[in-house]
RNA sequence: CGGGAACUGGCCCAAUUGGCAGGGCACUCGGUUUGGGACCGAGAGACUCCGGGUUCGAGCCCCGGGUUCCCGACCA
């Protein structure tokens, strides 16, 4: 992508008064824009991390058996009336329409998935399924904060499972919590098992925790285990037994046994062996793309700029032209991007002729972008690029016809 | 939802006691410049969040509303 040809912008500055880091660097950097409190639109930067994110997720989701479907956001006002949150959610978006219709936008689907169940489980011999959707979920919160991390419109993976068994349901429940390890994993965060409350649900959930400063949460970390209790079931037992480590941390991924409150309030029922109706027994398991991205960012940032780790960032290699007047710079340059990206390595090209080098520098710093490859007069007169990783403070010196190579080798 | 702070050009901020609305960034034109947000000259861009009030005169004071940020409560 030639930057010069990029909708982003990025600012010199940014109010005074954000103080969290992911909503200062994610707008500085152009890849979000606020719309309200809460609300933000991705910019072309900021929707490639999204998307890194929400394809990791994908992929894991679907090896573990998921079917993909999309959810509508606007939820009829009678499915939540049938599970009694219509009134008891006080988060809850409701909407009237001008002909005197409500509806509800939705903050988590159970009440839209458990009907649309009815339509494929009948038998023991449908059983077990899981469907998940990568969507939009709103939530009126009571008050918005720190960038991403909670906002009233937010991007949510929610994944359902329907099993005969509590049996089942467990063994599925397990093999969900293994695929989240390695979808953390793979976004490049230490998430940590924690036990919590099952809230009106059931007795016991898990979170999955990143331990971070500017987190909401506050839990403690048994690091023999690398497990943790969440706030709420921690008690004075635990604390006396001295193997807990306080720490603040944010929830990024969570997973809960539902048992049989939404198949029982829908009707939800199949047919076993021995021909007894019986309800489905339900678990859901969430994670936030959109809150991952601003932990990233709270995680991997220096004083300069964000430090993206490489499986999401929005480019592989930024690509800086420091051509000025050097018209063989100018040309070598296009010709790298060119071939780079028939390599299929993912360049954003600073291409911009009327742009000084320190302020190249400094939107490369800001973005940060895994590889800067800078070329110049300088660099030319070596056949050479210089080539610098965003985390590392030596650049390094290599062959224009060598850069494939050394990068696929990094 | 309680408490605090703020709201001035696209962005970040000034404006003395109530007295001509200004600077920086970004933008346009001309020129210079190209390894860490460069420089010179010229230019354009504003119902000072909204609605009332006080006053000869309000960005500033008073009343009401809105929005944003921070702290707390809340966070299936």
């Amino acid at each position: 992508m030639r930057q010069s040809k990029y909708f982003l912008k990025t600012s010199k500055t940014v109010a005074k008064d954000d103080t969290s880091a992911n909503a200062r660097l994610l707008e500085q950097g152009g890849f979000i824009k606020k719309e309200m409190a809460g609300v933000y639109t991705f910019l072309p930067l900021g929707l490639r991390v999204l998307a890194k994110i929400e394809n990791i997720i994908r992929e894991e989701m679907d090896a573990i058996g998921g079917n993909e479907i999309l959810m509508p956001a606007l939820n009829s006002k009678e499915n939540w009336t049938t599970t009694g949150r219509w009134d008891s959610m006080d988060i809850l978006f409701k909407i009237k329409s001008e002909h005197g219709y409500e509806y509800a936008l939705g903050p988590t689907h159970e009440e839209t998935i458990t009907p649309i169940a009815l339509s494929v489980i009948q038998s023991y011999k449908d059983l077990p399924l899981a469907v998940y959707q990568l969507q939009t979920k709103f939530r009126d919160e009571a008050r918005a904060k720190s960038g991403l991390l909670r906002g009233r419109e937010f991007r949510m993976k929610d994944l359902y499972s329907f099993h005969a068994s509590n049996e089942d349901l467990e063994k599925y429940y397990n093999e969900v919590a293994d695929s989240y390890r390695t979808i953390f994993k793979r976004l490049g965060l230490d998430a940590l098992y924690t036990y919590a409350s099952g809230g009106t649900f059931s007795q016991f959930s898990h979170e999955f925790q990143v331990e971070l400063e500017s987190g909401e949460d506050t839990i403690y970390v048994n690091d023999k285990t690398s497990e943790a209790k969440n706030k709420e079931i921690f008690t004075e037992e635990d604390k006396a037994s001295g193997v807990y480590r306080e720490t603040m941390a944010c929830e990024v991924g969570n997973i809960f046994n539902l048992g049989t409150k939404f198949s029982e309030a829908f009707g939800l029922t199949y047919t076993d062996q021995e021909g007894a109706s019986k309800p489905v027994i339900m678990a859901s398991y969430g994670i936030g793309p959109s809150r991952v991205m601003g932990v990233l960012v709270e995680k991997f940032h220096d004083d300069k700029g964000i430090i993206w780790p490489t499986a999401v960032a929005p480019f592989m290699v930024h690509l800086l032209a420091l051509s000025g007047k050097d018209e063989a710079v100018a040309a070598a340059a296009d010709k790298l991007y060119t071939d780079l990206t028939a390599a299929g390595v993912e360049v954003l090209y600073d291409d911009r002729a009327d742009k000084m080098a320190g302020e190249k520098f400094a939107d490369s710093d800001l973005i940060g972008i895994p590889f800067r490859v800078v070329i110049s007069t300088k660099t030319l007169a070596e056949d050479s690029v210089e080539l610098k990783p965003r985390n590392i403070v030596d650049a390094s010196m290599v062959k224009i016809n060598e850069l494939i190579n050394t990068l696929n080798n990094v």
